[in-house]
This record gives structure tokens, sequence and C-alpha cells, in this order.
DNA sequence: TTTTAATTTTAGACTTATACAAAAGTTTTT
DNA sequence: AAAAACTTTTGTATAAGTCTAAAATTAAAA
């Protein structure tokens, strides 16, 4: 059998109590024993059960995360690049993270992750959007919550969020530096937090460039934000009158629609029209021409947000309730000086 | 306070013991006190603590994921949907999937991931290559264990491998159909159980059609399958006077580094060259053409993975030695009948 | 020596599973 | 019909490994 903490005590003749101390790095034991307890626990390899500790600490060292199962099978790997980030600064800090992935239409009689049924869990990370009848059960638990690239005003959780306004910003300027004036915004979901984050950093930008806002230029629909839909948005679009001649698509994957639909029609991008989008996923780099971008730092949002929960689990009482982590411009080759 | 086991007993007027037979089905337990047990225990909305019966029945409900660091951040999210598989069925299962990333370079004096280290975990699955000296540490835990994509002998474990011989032999039968005759192999990893294996279903595949092999068409190194090594290989492929027709890659990322190579030297895909990769990876429809290549059935390794551990887990006497997900070819649009 | 501070130990709790004991219910034997 | 022998069902007691409040011991200071 493999050594506990009553073989660590014999074998340093102190009692257990004073192993359990050691461990714990409690400042009343002597240097003296915790030296010795230590080589001990060196010696046989010692490491204290998970059960046992969780039984009578009532922490279990688990982290739960949660996503919809949609977002959780998505083809380009963000909310993964989140999870990541998670998984590491869990792994540093001792905790394991424990998925589960939850249906996108859960109601309030639907089960919960079992790890929320089994109380197996000091804390939770929420990544993206998800129904609010979840949020609604989960916050029952009364335990440390933080959300991750989504917020809701459910509870006063904090959150950790993508500077979205900042990085419009970045994209728009970046366009109108290249001599664009006619910049159209397309995308779907608009009711989603980022969404309508997004076109209101559109709407800043331009104003502050005293462009004038021009409603045949903004394309949103409450749809996935797929390619499918980048494609339906830019047809919409371009069937106008008016011609835009840059586009800043609400995600990349918008933009790879976008792309498509300009390439069927014969425009070239970046010649005839400049094309950016959001988020920065593998994509970007496979498709003709590179697009251009703001990137989404996904594993350091990951790594944030457990940085944050742990304070919570830790009772730290200074605790922002709201990260941005910083966006980059990510300049490729499907924005260019305007013809 | 959530409810203990105790709360239901008093609430039932039974025992705990009787309590925990329910819970755990023992058939000893008459329906009727059965079934008003459930009754509170479906009131109460009880879940027996995980700590508690990990730490009295020695099983923690928890299964071991490890991988290198290097494939778990690869940007091609192969392991990813191999733990996504291992995910799904493990939740099916009641257990919970740890993940845990070890550095390629191990060493046996590292230490190993901290689940195996406490012994939180019933069985371990490995996904892809491993260091040998990894193994060796965590096959002195004596616990079950299955590999998913990577073979060894060291042990005597089960393994849950792609039907390498079964896949090329689609693709090379595949381009024979087109006519092709000079056909090519190009890849890194040589040495990787996986390649070999492909490499030998090549040759075998060429036999059968009594094609004979020539080996200024095979070109292979030992290093990291990836595009840049695609890139070289085919680079010293089309050096030689003779010219192959069609190439099979190792796998996707050499094919799509060898098609960069095609395309800068002006060759056309697939009129002048046919091109085949294997796995089926995201990138795949991202490129211009599309590649055709061989279905690697990840989320199902995963999945079958986990169903081996778990009947080894549970003493199941009938264990499979090896499992051969199959396989399907996909043919897009990067092969051709030969002009 | 007494008081105080520092260090260590004792004892009990956390929750569940299970061997064994006991009780209740059935069948067989006399 | 009662006793004996089983069978089925339920309960009692204990153990798993760790933490921690409170008690006990030791050392240091007064």
């Amino acid at each position: 059998m493999h050594p506990t903490i009553k073989d660590v005590a014999k074998k340093a003749d102190v009692s257990i109590a004073t192993v359990s101390l050691v461990m714990n790095n409690n400042q009343r034991i002597s240097k003296e024993t915790r030296r010795k307890v230590n080589k001990v626990i060196q010696t046989l390899n010692y490491h204290p059960s998970r059960s046992a500790r969780g039984l009578v600490s009532r922490k279990t060292g688990n982290i739960g995360f949660i996503l919809t199962e949609e977002h959780f099978l998505r083809t380009e790997p963000f909310y993964t690049k989140i999870f990541l980030g998670t998984e590491f600064e869990a792994r540093a800090n001792d905790y394991y993270v424990l998925l589960a992935t939850v249906n996108t239409s859960f109601c309030k009689d639907d089960s919960l992750p079992r790890f929320i049924l089994e109380r197996n869990f000091d804390g939770i990370v929420i990544a993206g959007k998800v129904p609010n009848s979840l949020i609604e059960s989960i916050l029952k638990y009364k335990k440390p919550i933080v959300f991750v690239d989504f917020s809701t005003n459910n509870g006063n959780y904090p959150n950790v969020l993508t500077d979205n306004l900042k990085g419009v910003q970045l994209a728009i300027e970046h366009l109108i530096e290249y001599g664009h004036k006619k910049i159209a915004f397309i995308g779907g979901e608009i009711s989603h937090p980022n969404i309508t984050d997004r076109l209101q950093g559109y709407i800043l930008a331009l104003e502050k460039a005293h462009i004038t806002i021009d409603d045949d230029f903004i394309i949103t629909n409450d749809e996935y934000l797929s390619r499918q839909n980048g494609y339906k948005c830019t047809e919409i679009l371009f069937k106008k009158q008016k011609k835009a001649t840059a586009i800043f698509a609400a995600n990349d994957a918008t933009a790879i629609g976008a792309l498509q639909y300009l390439k069927d029609q014969g425009y070239r991008v970046p010649e005839d029209v400049s094309l950016i989008g959001f988020d920065d996923v593998e994509a970007d780099l496979l498709i003709d021409p590179p697009l251009s971008t703001v990137r989404v730092p996904k594993v350091e949002m990951g790594t944030e947000a457990v940085q944050l929960l742990l304070k919570m689990i830790n009772n730290n009482s200074i605790l922002p309730k709201k990260i941005l982590v910083p966006v980059r411009l990510i300049v490729r080759q499907s924005t260019s000086y305007i013809n």
C-alpha cells in the first residue's frame, strides 16, 4: 500500500497532527520538526489523499469548467484554448479542472453537471454564453463563480472579458488609416454582449473619426455567428446601391463567410474590398488572403479566470469585478489602402 | 448544509447501511424498502459525497488522460477530439476525466502528473506518443492503462489504434483507380508506429496492384510531421528525374506542406499532381483545393478507449488487446484522373 | 517557582461502504 | 403444532486518511 500520514508520522516519530500541520505550512511547527517531517515525506514519496482531505476540509481541489455543447464542439478551438488556460493555471495551483458541457437549451429541471450535484468543486468557471436557467440553478449553490467571455447581470459575479471596444477601435482606425470611409459592420447574434459591444465600438470609432454612421452599412441579425451568416450578411450588404470599401466583421467566422461571398461575386480582397475580423482563429492563416483581425488572447482569458476564481475561493477581499484582457491588432493581407 | 446519507436514513426510517446498499443497487434490499429509500433520495436531492466514497472504496471515479504538451498545443485539434470522446464516454459512466500534459522530454526523475502522485485515479488513457521513461514510471502504479493512437511493447496494455493499413490501402487504391502508377510516399517521424504502418501499407497496396516499388518515390525522415517537413520532402521528391503523378502524404499536415510546394513550383493540383493525406483535419476543407484524405474517427477513438478502460477497471475478463477503429476514404478535390 | 509562549499531541469529525450480527420471515423436520 | 434450520432483510460497528479545536507538554521568561 502507498504511504499515509500515519506512516510518515511513525517514521518521523511525531503525531499525525504534526505531519498534517507541516503539510499545510502551519507556522506553529518548529523549523527542526518541519525539516525532519519534510524529509520523511520526501523519502516515502508521500502525497496526501485527495478524498480524505476533501472529506474533512470541505475543499475538493476541483474547479468546474462549464460551457455549452455547441461551444465545445465548435470547429474553431476558441473555448478549447480558454480551457487550456484554466487547465494550466489550475495545475500551477494544485487544482484539477473538471470539464462539463451543458445542453444549449438547458431548462431549470434538467440535471446539473455531476460535479455540481456531488458538490465536488470549490468554484466554477463558466465560459461563453449559457442559458439563464442554468446560471440560476448554479447560483443556488452559493459557490464562487467567474464568467469568461460572457457577462450576466444575474447575481454579481466577476467577468473576464475581451476588450471589445478597444479591439474594434483598433480595427476601424486601421481601416481609416488606409483611407476607408465607407466601412460596414456585419454580424449575427446581435444581442450577445460581445457583439453588442463590438457594434457599439464600431459606432464610437466612426464618430470619433467624424464619419457619419450609415445604417445601410450596418447589417446585423440574431443568428449564430457562422460563416453562412457572414456570407448572407455580405450578400445583403452588397445588394444595396451604396458599396462599402471595407467590412468589419463581428468575428472571424463571419469574415470568412464574407470573403467567400466577395470571391464568388468577383470582388478582390483587399484590392476592391478590405476585410477585417475579430478573434484571431487558426483558420485566418489558411484562407487566401490571410485575414487581418483583432487577436483575443484566449489562453490568457482562461488563466485570468482561474486566478480570479482562486482569489474568491481563498476569500481574498480585493476582487476586481471585471477584467478586460488586452487585444491586439493583427494586420495580415485582407486589408489595404483604398484604390 | 446539503443532505448526507444520515439525513436520508433518518427520513426514510432505515439505517445508513440500508441507504448505502440501495445506492449501490445491492439486491438484498427488498423492493419496498428500496422504493421508500429512493423516494427520499429524490426528495432530498441527495448525492453521495465523492470524497467519502473515494476514501472508503478506494475508487476515485476519475480517469486520467495524459498526452505530451506538444500534442496538446498542436494547432490541429486531433488529440483534443480524442479527449472529447473520452470525456463524453466517461461522463456517461459517471467518471470524471482529469487531463494532464507531460513534457516531451520527460525523464524518470521528473514528477508525474499530480493525480497520479495523489493516486487520484482509477485508470489512465495515454494518448499519442509519450516518452518511454514516463510509461515506465506510470507502470509502477499497476493501474489499468489504455493507449490511444500509440502502441508500445512496454508492458502488455491494450491499444486503440487507427486502422492504418486499411486506410492507406483505400487511398492508394483510389489513386490507382484514377490511373496513377507513379505514386510517391512522403512523411517524417518514420519510426512512429503509425507512420511505419502507413509506409508498410503503401508498399503492400502497391504490391497488391503489381506496381513495382520505386525507392526514389519514397521520401521519409525522422522529423516532426509538420507542414514544413511536407514542403521539404516534396522538394526533394520533385528535384529528382522521375516525376510522380500522385503523392500519398503520411498525414494531412504533410500534405498541406506538399501542396504549398507544388503551388510554389507552378504544379496544379490535382491536374498535374494528385495529392492525398491522412487524418482528416479541419484545415483540409479550408485549403484550395480541399484535400482528399483518409478520415480517422478521433472522437470514437476516445470513447472506445474509455469503454476499454472501464472494462479493465471493473475486472471484465474478456479484454481485446487491440482495437482498430475503422477509417474512411474522403474524396475531395485534390485527387483526379491522370491526364 | 510561576507565568507565558511555543510547540506538539489527543480526540473527534467528515461521509460512506461493508463485514458481521441480528432480526424477521419461511420452510422443513419432528 | 412446535422446534429447528434456513433465507432474506436490516442494523451495528468499524474503517478509510486527513484536518483542527482544544488539551497537554515543553521551553522560555519573569
